[in-house]
DNA sequence: CCGCATCCCTTCCGATACTG
DNA sequence: CAGTATCGGAAGGGATGCGG
């Protein structure tokens, strides 16, 4: 009952765990509100079912807002809320070393 | 076989994805060099076994350098290798993002 | 188009007990 | 002290097929 009281940083990491949690931010973040299709295609290799389920995670945390337009066929759009923007613009220079460490992204315009 | 071409970013974060990779390497980096039971008590929650098995994942990026001494009893201290601190080095702004959501952290040096 | 449902597998995690 | 061994459980993930 007692919570441990933990470093916050253990907290929001923990939150913030699994292989593509950060990604999907840093890919709304460089490309700006995406709909479901295309964070599918630029979030290469995710299952629609773990985009799905990582979105409501995201969605759940603040850091991304969802707008559904109930056309025929539906618009579903993802952007980052303010929170969101925070948390993926630190991760600039993880993709910086990301780049020196593993090489130029074939995506990236240069 | 042919593997996707990825966007790095999404390399880096599938490796050090998981609950506990990057937080070791904060403690790592605040505190300098831990040997194992110091880690074990400052990662609050993290079993032996976890421990463990982060850090040899770490070892095998390079991230971390494992000294063993064999005396007795046995020391064994972790450090942080160039890479490591680059990498934790990246963590400093969302620390501070995490302090602002969740609250100071009680074992913050004021 | 945007998912949800299902099945199944792997990884990660947690607790406990034990050893050189 | 610094782990290893074992077990069990939870979460994350991938593939496929269906539905509004």
């Amino acid at each position: 009952m007692t919570e441990t009281q933990s470093c916050p940083l253990e907290i929001l990491l923990k939150q913030i765990s699994g292989q593509w949690t950060l990604y999907i931010l840093w890919v709304l973040d460089t490309n700006g509100s995406q709909r479901f299709g295309e964070l599918r295609r630029k979030v290469e290799g995710i299952s629609t079912k773990v985009l799905t389920e990582r979105l409501r995670l995201l969605e759940s945390l603040e850091l991304v807002h969802r707008h559904h337009e109930p056309t025929i066929p539906p618009q579903v759009t993802y952007t980052l809320t303010e929170r969101g923007k925070e948390l993926s613009g630190t991760l600039d220079r993880l993709y910086e070393l990301a780049v020196r460490w593993y090489g130029t992204d074939p995506k990236a315009v240069v």
